[in-house]
DNA sequence: ATAGGGTTAG
């Protein structure tokens, strides 16, 4: 009969200074390892009660240390000592189970020759925290066929598979269950699982019946209820909840703070916002990690993102979330580059990005359309295997739809393990930019066959995609045929493609009738169907929608700086002078043209006439050796397109010095022996000339340029461009 | 003896 008994003292001493394995003793008197827990034996076996308070003493540690390998060795240890390790078997199959030994325990589990109902609610519970849902209804199934009723324990287990699993029928029919056997609000704890499940559901209303009849509301009740409304965009009701659960008594926890904060956020309510953080403070969570995080994603939400960079600065430990909501604030905010530059120092502290991390540093680079920077990211997006992650894949065409690469943005496209309508957007977006729009088209018309709805997003892509390949009956069509969609609801964007659209393709009252239809059109709308009567050369409609929008909004830079245009190119310039007069009056500047290259990850920015570049004299030198060749090519300075009072000699000179030109210069001389296309972009419009320049530029180097302008992406190549000069 | 709620996205 094996000797089983140890001596407490010393194991207690050895196991402070170890947290390892367990090492079963082959003799009676072995040497203490220093690294393990040791059945020091020093004595025979006295009872069974003193023995298994030693096992559960031992089991204890064994939890606390997560480790399956000393749950299995104490097993082994009961069994090699002829103790009745069945006896213990509900405390074994808890150590296995939260050691992560599911399989472990369910072995044991079934070799109980009888079960108590609290080891099928500890299985069971064990399979809900493993993602086993499927085996604990299973087992909760057998439950039934056994003849064991579920008690309270059980249900709020099986509850949370319900709404894991998004099994609403089942969920239903099991609440009627513990209704009938007398459990259906018992206690806060069954309470607050079907209040979160039915959250889950989306059913708030039968999540809100169940939490009023639970008479013991605790916090997590009320917390499960918070998150329901927050998830489901009632975050003003959510707030409510909190007010109520304060005005009962209960204490918020970190959990609570957490969310309730985050509603603050979605309302952009800084006010209350502010308050609940004071109170987060004060109730003592100040460095809870996730109520931290949630008061800098609040801060952000609301604009104040110094007040959110300061919120994450305080945290000691920053974890995956922290630095993500940081990223995605930055960027929300337009301070891409900073965010850049936290998402590099959060690989410097090696914490690893995740898709969440990467997606919203990959908008960073797309909305700055920073093609390296993004390929970097790409980068590691492929090392760390999350290329088939369906935001990153979205966010991909993105990027490279952005950066005007349509035929990566479609290898990613292609590449998406399945598809949404997000990177089907994206993608018909990309297409719209470059000009592609037969594809764009085809795109659109393929979603049906997938089974995909278009929402509002759809809609303003094949708009663009319409617009900007002149597809102005197809365009109409869409237009009506989506107005009335339930999915989409339609904003001034939709309207704006569809002004543009009408606008440029010369059908100006329409486009009047259009913006008539919408109820209080923003200044945009006048604006877009302005630049069309300037295409138009129609100074007579100009002119009255001119008085018209200055009336409604004297201030408009836009309006004052198209109308000065529409004004410079007809040659009035009495009427120039007023609208200058008028935009220094309201003390508007307006914002100087501005073209920029980013060669190896560095932006280089020009604005016209700017010599203050370092190369400025290269620049120089090459726009002269550009210059002869595009003259032989044909090419006369068109001066129409220089809006101020000089004579020709000053115009002509003043168009050789765009800003476009520099920047195209520029990255010519950096790159002069490649081969590779040029890309150039500019804040606003490129000019008529300097489309024409560009053209023949492209054709004397025989390299792509491709230009991104305010609208589009212009793809030059071999004297042509994707626009079909339509812009 | 066994149980419940949270922070980040295209």
């Amino acid at each position: 009969m094996p000797v089983f008994i140890a001596g407490f003292p010393q194991l207690l001493r050895f196991k402070r200074t170890v947290k390892t394995s367990i090492f079963i003793p082959t003799q009676h008197h072995q040497a203490l390892h220093r690294k393990d827990i040791t059945f020091a034996v020093q004595r025979q076996p006295t009872n069974f009660k003193e023995a298994s308070e030693f096992y559960i003493s031992l089991i204890k540690e064994c939890i606390a240390s997560k480790s399956i390998a000393q749950v299995r060795k104490i097993q082994l240890h009961m069994m090699g000592c002829g103790f009745p390790h069945l006896s213990l078997g509900n405390k074994l199959i808890d150590a296995f189970l939260k050691c992560g030994g599911v399989a472990d325990a369910r072995v044991l589990f079934d070799e109980l020759p009888q079960r108590h109902i609290v080891v099928w609610n500890s299985m069971i519970a064990g399979y809900v925290r493993h993602n086993m849902g499927e085996e604990a209804i299973h087992l909760y199934k057998r439950m039934h066929f056994e003849g064991v009723f579920p008690d309270d324990f059980t249900l709020s287990s099986v509850f949370k598979v319900f709404s894991d699993l998004g099994l609403v029928s089942e969920g239903r029919q099991t609440h009627g269950h513990a209704v009938v056997l007398g459990l259906g609000a018992s206690n806060a704890f069954v309470g607050s699982a079907l209040v979160d499940m039915y959250a889950k559901f989306g059913k708030m209303r039968d999540s809100r019946l169940v939490a009023d009849r639970v008479v013991e509301k605790d916090v997590v009740l009320f917390t499960a209820l918070i998150v329901g409304y927050g998830q489901h965009g009632e975050d003003g009701e959510a707030l409510e909840v909190f007010g109520s659960m304060i005005k009962q008594g209960v204490k918020a926890n970190d959990y609570t703070f957490s969310s309730v904060l985050v509603s603050c956020g979605n309302l952009e309510d800084i006010c209350v916002g502010k308050v609940v953080h004071g109170l987060t403070i004060k109730s003592g969570f100040e460095s809870a990690i996730a109520s931290q995080t949630s008061a800098l994603t609040m801060y952000s939400k609301c604009g104040l993102i110094d007040e959110s960079l300061r919120a994450f600065e305080l945290m000691v430990t920053p974890n995956l979330v922290s630095w993500t909501s940081l990223i995605v604030g930055l960027v929300h905010n337009s301070r891409q580059e900073i965010a850049l530059s936290k998402f590099r120092q959060m690989i410097c502290s090696s914490v690893t990005p995740n898709s969440f991390t990467l997606s919203a540093a990959l908008v960073a680079c797309s909305s700055l359309a920073m093609l390296d920077q993004g390929k970097q990211i790409h980068n590691i997006i492929m090392k760390l295997g999350l290329d088939q992650q369906k935001f990153i894949g979205a966010a991909l065409v993105d990027l490279y739809g952005k950066c005007g690469c349509v035929e990566f943005a479609r290898l990613a496209y292609d590449s998406l393990f399945e598809i949404d309508v997000v990177p089907v957007n994206a993608m018909m977006y990309a297409y719209a930019q470059s000009g592609f729009g037969l594809e764009a088209l085809e795109l659109f018309y393929s979603m049906k066959d997938k089974g995909l709805e278009p929402n509002d997003v759809t809609l303003v892509s094949i708009l663009s995609a319409c617009n900007n390949s002149r597809f102005v009956d197809e365009g109409r069509r869409i237009f009506s045929s989506l107005r009335s969609n339930q999915n989409i609801k339609l904003t001034q964007e939709h309207y704006a493609c569809m002004v543009d659209l009408l606008g440029r393709a010369g059908r100006l009252q329409e486009a009047e009738m259009l913006i008539n239809e919408v109820e209080s059109p923003d200044v945009i709308l006048w604006r877009i169907l302005l630049s069309a009567c300037r295409i138009h050369g129609d100074l007579a409609v100009a002119n009255r929608i001119i008085n018209r929008v200055l009336e409604l909004s004297p201030r408009d830079e836009g309006t004052l700086v198209l109308s000065s245009n529409i004004y410079a190119s007809t040659g009035n310039w009495a009427q120039v002078l007023e609208m200058k007069t008028s935009m220094r009056d309201a003390r508007l500047k307006k914002s100087p043209a501005m073209s920029w290259v980013d060669i190896d990850s560095t932006f280089h920015t020009f604005k016209a006439g700017d010599w203050s570049h370092p190369r400025s004299k290269e620049i120089k030198e090459m726009l002269e050796e550009l210059s002869v060749k595009v003259k032989h090519l044909g090419y006369v300075p068109d001066t129409r397109f220089i809006l101020q009072d000089l004579d020709e000699n000053e115009k002509e000179r003043s168009l050789c010095y765009h800003s476009e030109r520099l920047a195209i210069a520029f990255s010519l001389w950096r790159t002069y022996q490649k081969t590779t296309c040029i890309r150039v972009y500019k804040n606003l419009r490129v000019c008529g000339d300097c489309h024409t320049w560009i053209k023949l530029v492209s054709k004397v180097i025989a390299r792509e340029i491709i230009a991104r302008d305010a609208k589009r992406f212009h793809h030059f190549k071999d004297g042509f461009c994707s626009c079909g000069d339509y812009w």
